[in-house]
RNA sequence: GCCGGAAUGGUGGAAUUGGUAGACGCAGCGGACUCAAAAUCCGCCGCUCGCAAGAGCUUGUGGGUUCAAGUCCCACUUCCGGUACCA
């Protein structure tokens, strides 16, 4: 079959979609002859229709995986549908359909769009997190979790979005808004369902140095931060007057104990109300905490916010001083961080310093820089430096680091403290006001209270036949024939639960349920886990950085733990690629700006492999990179050019393995264009496997093609010539392979090769074939570059030093001057020292 | 404030272990082909001075280490991201 000379990729790629699906080409099961590779991309949300993130996204790991599969690898690359969430229910509404037929729709319509860019996808794992068949096992997670205390219900003041009509959990809530609508966050007092992901804290941050080698470090970082551990002590304070009752606080600088001079509580502290019960004037207190309570959260956390604060007019003892000290509530105390009262060190922390200014109250210094002594009365700031203890007891004159074991030591032993660990971290709300989410399967009874839905009455079916509610709100509550149930206990009349599952918890473990998709009778199949998992490559958007990532890393170990994944799976995505984002006109693409390109227009005017391809030349995948139509048409004229030069060189190209003219020879066009194409293989394939480097690769095959045409003349003369431009042509079309494969097969066969790309293998370069006769040395003096000299390879360093010494501008250069010294660098450079 | 990351031509970006800065593209300029255009092919393309040969300068700024620095060290500037009354 001949090529045309034009390059029209349209009917070319339908067709190989075509032949990829009817051979299964990118089907994948166990099979422990051959080494894993398990690689996939965050799943999309069906929101329609594919952007240039999914695609970029995609044709990363598509490349990725393809390269994989060349090298041998019993590649698993599966796709899915984050399919449960919000916009399905508001796109319901507006559009007056039901959200499960808008999310089918839109995976069918989708999943059409990423077949037409030729991704190399294994269709028979597909998941939808919408179906039963999917949500039904973490049902059972769930009330796995359950027995196991690792959920639990808590009343709490939470994150509450008024325009989505739901809680969030701390992670969705980006500077004080909702993630997804971007709505001031409001707090609302409600009792709601929590994974108890701080039972994982310590193993959350201790893998991560796990995770160092393949994981980006700011998304390690990020994760770190978040975690926020730190280490100090809980202390307790008696109260003045009733002995019985303790304050306890946490703090970092237990050093600074015999500093205390007053105590600040969270104005929603649980002893409040004690304190202030009877005092004189309760109302002005009482105002004070209805005034915090009722402060909007941004305004709350603000670093503008004034520091106020009221005393209560108790008083507690410090331990060790048995100073009395006056106890205040303050809007700057969270009731959720430590244990929502901290002791107050005015002479050694800034706020405190500030706080204690405003009011009028003492300072205390306890800590002193060496050979000085700070006097209260002089002090601007809070003296928050290293130094040595004063004014402390028995302590006095330690360094106050020392000091702090010191004191945490002697608190643990006379039973007012002891050493403790704090996190940022809080517990996971797993609970949602709305109805497209998957049922949490608990029913609560009037007898027997919350009760666990039994096993083997899994699923709890979302009901389908409900209308969705104009103002957005849960339709759930106000279905009979959902909501009425009997109790699994006591088989009484009970209400089922209608809140649903925040969504990022079927994005917890989607992953290992591609190992076994279609399996029925349980969640994940043991072998199929053991072979597949971890995942050896993960590659997404860096605004999972936590919450989607850090909740997959809990899941996996909580799962391990249940003993639902391998004992020894910890982590569950060994490498991850966070990959930048697509930007017209230097901002973010967004339908409501209107600033957005289409991929199914430029799949319609260049072909899906001309805008993989610009995707991943444009930039290096983890950066950001700005659209360019002038970008593409380059992209498009390189695959032009490719084709072309097949379609020229057809009749005198034999269907030759890539690298695989090695033969004897003395001609030198040849054993230039060898060395091209062996050493481009080599990089290539470095830059892909080792670098992420796809820019680069590409940019070295454009090379390897532009030193083909150099030769392309003069070769095209002899059986010799044809045989190495045969090769070096079927290298091109093996490494192009995962970045246009529909233009590569097409070739191939044309070519008359017997097998597919397929069965191809990565090329395999000699290293006889990178040698050189003669190499050029750069000549330097003083550093700059003076000349250059061509010598055999391999010549000794005298012999350079003579032939550089020995160059005409060199010798300008040095003329007159004394050589002090000449540095010779084998194969690469001299540098002559003259002065 | 703290923690990350970045800064290179007109432009996207290369330079992998300290060893030719600007690979490969895009844009631009000149030429060939054409009646003309498109497509394609060939050539030029960091800045300054110079007719040229050539010389000098150049990787955000200022210092340093080194025979040699985009790369290492110190100080700083700007930008991006994360995070923050966290006790």
């Amino acid at each position: 079959m001949a090529l045309s000379s034009r390059y029209e990729p349209h009917a070319l790629e339908e067709k190989w979609q075509k032949i990829w699906a009817e051979k299964g080409s990118f089907d994948c099961d166990v099979d422990s002859s051959k080494p894993k590779y398990f690689l996939m991309e965050m799943f999309p949300y069906p929101s329609g229709n594919i952007h240039m993130g999914h695609v970029r996204n995609y044709s990363i790991g598509d490349v990725m995986a393809r390269f994989r599969r060349l090298q041998g690898y019993n590649v698993l690359h599966p796709i899915g549908w984050d399919a449960f969430g919000l916009p399905a229910e508001n796109a319901a509404i507006k559009n007056n359909t039901h959200p499960g037929k808008w999310t089918y729709a839109n995976i069918a319509n989708m999943r059409t769009q990423l077949q037409r860019m030729g991704y190399s996808y294994d269709w028979r794992r597909e998941v939808a997190t919408c179906r039963p068949e999917y949500y039904r096992w973490e049902q059972e997670f769930f009330l796995k979790c359950l027995e196991k205390g690792l959920v639990y219900r808590k009343k709490a003041a939470q994150n509450w979005c008024p325009s989505c009509h739901t809680v969030l959990a701390n992670e969705q809530v980006i500077d004080g808004k909702c993630w997804r609508c971007d709505s001031n966050v409001e707090q609302k007092d409600l009792t709601q369902w929590f994974f108890r992901i701080t039972a994982y804290a310590d193993e959350l941050l201790a893998d991560l140095k796990k995770l160092e080698a393949g994981w980006p470090a700011r998304v390690l970082t990020m994760q770190n931060n978040w975690i926020g551990r730190s280490t100090g002590a809980e202390i307790a304070f008696k109260l003045e007057g009733a002995e019985d009752v303790e304050i306890r606080v946490f703090s970092t600088r237990a050093d600074t104990l015999f500093g205390v001079t007053f105590m600040t509580l969270a104005p929603e502290h649980p002893l409040a109300e004690q304190l202030i019960a009877g005092r004189e004037n309760e109302e002005e207190i009482r105002a004070f905490i209805e005034k915090t309570r009722n402060m909007d959260r941004l305004d709350r956390q603000s670093e503008t916010l004034e520091k106020e604060g009221v005393f209560t007019g108790a008083y507690c003892i410090n331990p060790f001083t048995g100073d009395r000290v006056p106890v205040w509530l303050g809007n700057f105390v969270l009731a959720e961080y430590g244990t929502g009262a901290v002791m107050a060190v005015p002479a050694h922390d800034q706020r405190d310093f500030e706080f204690a200014k405003k009011y009028g109250i003492d300072l205390k210094v306890v800590v002193s820089p060496e050979g000085q002594e700070l006097d209260p009365a002089q002090m601007t700031e809070a003296y928050t430096e290293p130094g040595f203890l004063v004014n402390s007891g028995e302590f006095t004159g330690m360094p106050n680091v020392e000091g702090k074991e010191a004191i945490t030591k002697k608190l643990d032993e006379t039973g007012k403290g002891r050493a403790t660990v704090n996190y940022r971290l809080r517990d996971w709300n797993l609970s949602r006001q709305r109805y497209w989410g998957a049922p949490i399967p608990v029913v609560y009874c009037e007898k027997c209270g919350v009760q666990p839905v039994k096993q083997e009455d899994l699923p709890v079916l979302l009901p389908l036949d409900v209308k969705t509610c104009e103002d957005g709100r849960s339709p759930l509550p106000d279905t009979p024939s959902f909501v009425e149930t009997t109790c699994p206990c006591c088989g009484g009349p009970a209400r089922r639960e209608t809140d649903t599952m925040d969504t990022f918890v079927e994005s917890s473990w989607y992953f290992a349920r591609y190992t076994a998709a279609r399996k029925e009778d349980g969640a994940f199949d043991m072998e199929a886990l053991k072979y597949f998992m971890p995942v050896d490559q993960y590659i997404g958007g860096v605004e999972h950085a936590i919450l989607h990532l850090l909740y997959s890393r809990f899941f996996t170990k909580m799962l391990r733990d249940f003993g639902y994944f391998p004992a020894d799976l910890d982590e569950p995505f060994k490498n991850l690629l966070t990959q930048g984002m697509v930007l017209l006109g230097g901002s973010k693409m967004s339908k409501s700006k209107g600033n957005i390109v289409d991929p199914d227009a430029m799949v319609k005017r260049f072909g899906a492999d001309t805008v993989r391809l610009f995707c991943l030349f444009a930039a290096p995948p983890e950066r950001d990179f700005d659209w360019s139509d002038a970008g593409i048409e380059g992209s498009f004229r390189f695959v032009s050019r490719v084709w072309r030069m097949f379609a020229e060189m057809q009749d005198i190209l034999k269907p030759v393995a890539a690298c695989s003219d090695l033969s004897e020879t003395s001609d030198a066009a040849i054993r230039d264009l060898r060395r091209w194409e062996h050493s481009t293989a080599k990089k290539v394939g470095e830059d892909i496997a080792e670098r992420n480097q796809f820019n680069t690769a590409i940019a070295a095959i454009m090379e390897l093609c532009n030193a083909v045409n150099q030769h392309r003349e003069a070769l095209s003369a002899t059986e010799e010539g044809r045989m190495a431009l045969s090769s070096a042509m079927s290298t091109i079309l093996v490494m192009l392979c995962p970045f246009t494969p529909h233009m590569c097969e097409e070739v191939w066969q044309a070519l008359g090769h017997e097998d597919s790309m397929d069965d191809v293998r990565w090329p395999e370069w000699n290293e006889e074939a990178l040698k050189r006769d003669v190499v050029t040395i750069v000549v330097q003096v003083n550093g700059k570059l003076r000349g250059k000299v061509e010598v055999p390879a391999g010549s000794a360093n005298d012999v350079v030093e003579q032939a550089a010494l020995a160059e005409p501008s060199v010798q300008n250069h040095i003329e007159g001057k004394a050589v002090r010294k000449v540095i010779v660098v084998p194969g690469k450079l001299v540098n002559v020292v003259v002065g």
